[in-house]
DNA sequence: TGATTGCACATTGTCAACAAGAAACAATTT
DNA sequence: AAATTGTTTCTTGTTGACAATGTGCAATCA
């Protein structure tokens, strides 16, 4: 983190954009589970709430549609998308190819930078034991492969990814709740982190066809029997209707 | 594409909104390379010229920068992007990453439809001999495996894949002005056809292999003895500055 | 003459009002 | 009573004006 040069210099000096906020603020709502799948958007509502006019809001949502976390209909508005099985499987068979190339990308520009970051993270991982704030754990397991993403240095690789990272944590913080399964074992993580260490492409590729591969065969087993049943439900909350306080 | 039941109980009632129609006109100028790299976009004149206010401007303005055709800066505007042979590079490393999977799929799911509009397709890159319209050539191209992504049945590789489509139609019709890049023979094409019809995933996915990695080679050559040059200039229009007309 | 500072212009970011379409409800008809 | 139709209300799509920021030129000073 702590670059030593002047952070002033270097930082974004102009205040971020509305739009990028409201959509940060929508995004941590969504992917937490307190907007639950098939509520509704409103723009008005929310640029009243976030006291800034419809404009920004629009954006935000625009922003979230590309993200995969809502949907559009023209002249109907904006809803908070509900994953099928299907939906997961389709996020996670596509993160399994982009994954693949991450890591063997990843496995070839490894630095030590890099690697102490991760282990930063798997410290974090193993530090949550029994059951904590199941968010912290995703969003651990989220970090960790954020970093895989950032070291293969691939501008329209991360692009992708964040295409589906939205998904995997909606799917991830409802799952977790409910049953383990088991997301953030940090012994894995660890396990990922050797392979990168070694600097094998080959065997980078293997180890997260071996990660990723579990949780997909898990997830074509419930979509078999558990057939066209959301996978990601809210946490807790009110279903479509019903304000879920902003 | 004639589709028996009445086409207007099936098609959209309602008129395409103003920000796609903006969108594609525009996506249209850049990736045929009208509008040069590097030239800006301002929202006025864009607004006026197609006689539509700055608000669907503006979002199809976003479109495009999600497409990655064009980049934006904070209270900078919008410029059409210059691709380097690592943009480049980048593209179709993607590519192929995707593309595997879309193969995989479109084998295990190909229909006689999807067959024969295959065929219909090769049969007019067969019709193209000699320097026709380039432009053509890379449609036809491009369209080819917008059949295979539809056909893989996959909602998120599709939108993956229009991430990419852009630039790689800006990249093949930069490039078959000046050189051939072979990008539309018409046989690899046929031999793609019948490694799908064949249904067999894994030979898909080495097919796809071939096919791509061939060009993806090249621009890794290009890559490390052109070393930044711009991988996707006008055709012959005006550099960065002057109007090309709208 | 060269660099710097201040000012005017151009362009984007934001806002508030208007137009068009969709959804919910009530009245009417069979 | 059920279905249909017309009306009202709500929400989004679009527009034009205003505020904030960046850019380029010109005047000023060393």
């Amino acid at each position: 983190m702590g670059v030593a040069t002047s952070d002033f210099l270097s930082g974004p000096a102009l205040p971020p954009a509305m739009s990028t906020l409201v959509a940060d603020r929508l995004r941590e709502m969504i992917t937490r589970g307190v907007l639950a799948p098939g509520e509704r958007l409103k723009e008005t509502e929310l640029a009243e709430s976030m006291s800034v006019s419809r404009g920004p809001v629009r954006e935000a949502i625009s922003i979230l549609e590309r993200d995969g976390l809502i949907e559009l209909q023209r002249h109907r508005g904006a809803r908070v998308i509900t994953l099928t099985y299907d939906d997961i499987e389709e996020v996670y068979s596509l993160r399994l190819a982009i994954e693949r190339l991450a890591m063997e990308r990843c496995a070839a520009r490894i630095t030590a930078e890099t690697l102490a970051a991760m282990d930063e993270v798997i410290a974090r991982m193993k530090a949550l034991t029994g059951p904590h704030e199941s968010g912290d754990h995703v969003a651990l397991d989220l970090e960790f492969h954020d970093l895989v993403y950032e070291a293969a240095d691939h501008t329209r690789l991360r692009r992708s990814w964040e295409l589906l990272r939205g998904q995997v944590s909606m799917f991830l913080n409802a799952r977790t709740d409910r049953e383990d399964f088991r997301s953030s074992a940090w012994s894995e993580h660890a396990e990922l982190r050797e392979v990168l260490a070694a600097g094998d492409p080959a065997a980078a590729a293997t180890a997260i066809e071996k990660h990723i591969g579990w949780t997909l065969r898990r997830i074509r087993q419930m979509r078999d029997t558990d057939l066209d049943q959301p996978a990601a439900g809210p946490l807790s909350g009110p279903g479509p209707e019903g304000k879920t306080g902003l």
